[in-house]
DNA sequence: TTATGATGTATTGGATCCATTCGTTGTCGT
DNA sequence: ACGACAACGAATGGATCCAATACATCATAA
């Protein structure tokens, strides 16, 4: 259903356990960006040795999840408002593409998820649960893409902004959800259509105007005390 | 004078010496698309354990020039021709982004180093040589840019297509080395003018004319023998 | 003759121990 | 009191050895 890449559970090849633990945990926020990540901490906390978390510290690194410099640790990376800015800018021009690759290859029965999952967003007014809802929607819009590169790079810049995202979105309320819903409904609208041009100028859209609106809040970029 | 990424010499931290030396042997094509990359024939050959190797892979994964398969080994990745279409098509989104960013830091000396590559590249007809010094014009135009999510990942475009590239200019020859340098100095007068929409414009049209003409060379993705 | 199962070898994954490097703290000198 | 230098501690990088898995080969039975 999902790439593969999004929630490995409990896989048996062993390193990869405590990455995609990590990853969660980066994701779910209990990780903060700037925070070190030591590995005998993972190590001794998981009861395996120092080596398999080098190995998944390394392949978060290959997910945008990690930072490493030699000598000196592993650390979530720090974005300030240009680099966030900028990795929006990315997904504004990336992500149209593969939702193009996508749509030929788009099921009926992945059209009838999506409206499930807009309508549970626009029911449940949980902002917690609109994160993980928000990333669902668009994840599987891209779910027909089959070139690995593409998706990886996608998945690659939700990833280094998630923790941003949860930020705004507990600042700034469920004021301006209805322009998010809107979005969303005619990007749909646009899906079923088969039309992939109507669709990359929404998605493009939606992008922009929430990269817009992300610059308006520099409060979220504060690193705010544990 | 290059962003440190592209060809670190003799640094002490370690297992970046292989890391240096795999990377270049992979662009230079000496291992090739498909070939696997035994830890032990890399860890003898280095005269040093296999666990570096094992980091030294996984930091070419993140660059995208390694493919690693739990229990099964690296490779380096094969691409068909859909593969390496999708990623020039990436590169027409991308990099114009990272040129627009680029523009403005571009220093006086960035400029007539520009013009001092170009001018090899009409000169010297080295089919080899032309390789490297279009990698080298097109890295520099972007080195202004700062944020490093953009350069990384444009940089990963590039490596994952360097055997491509050097096969196709290989196969098709010179004939039409005057379409590529046309579209050179034309890019090169609009950074001149610090004309970033001019210079998007051109440097999408370049990558899109690589892509279409390569697409008209499918023996470039047949694998020759050894 | 072909397909299936078992065994053997080669390669990757993991654990423990040692070397190296970075950061910090404390002390000494100015 | 402030700055610089040195020594100590902690965390990362590396090497060797052991375990688990995958691939290939061979034998056996239908």
């Amino acid at each position: 259903m999902s790439s593969g890449l999004l929630s490995e559970t409990l896989a048996g090849p062993a390193s990869q356990r405590v990455a995609d633990y990590l990853r969660q945990a980066i994701l779910d926020g209990d990780i903060r960006p700037g925070q070190r990540v030591r590995q005998s901490m993972v190590a001794e906390r998981f009861g395996a040795s120092r080596l398999p978390v080098r190995e998944a510290l390394r392949m978060l690194e290959a997910e945008g999840l990690i930072e490493n410099e030699a000598n000196k640790g592993a650390r979530v990376p720090l974005l300030d408002m240009d680099g966030v800015d900028i990795i929006y800018q990315m997904r504004e021009r990336l992500e149209p593409l593969a939702l193009s690759q996508s749509i030929p290859h788009l099921s009926a029965s992945d059209v009838r998820s999506l409206e499930h999952i807009q309508d549970t967003i626009e029911t449940n007014s949980d902002l917690g649960g609109f994160l993980q809802l928000d990333r669902e929607f668009h994840l599987l819009t891209y779910s027909g893409c089959h070139f690995d590169q593409l998706t990886l790079m996608v998945t690659r810049l939700w990833n280094s902004t998630q923790h941003y995202r949860r930020i705004f979105v507990s600042n700034t309320g469920p004021g301006r959800m209805w322009v998010i819903n809107s979005e969303h409904r005619l990007l749909l609208d646009a899906i079923q259509r088969h039309d992939a041009t109507d669709a990359e100028r929404y998605l493009s859209g939606h992008i922009r105007r929430t990269r817009v609106e992300l610059a308006k809040h520099p409060e979220v970029f504060s690193d705010s005390p544990s």
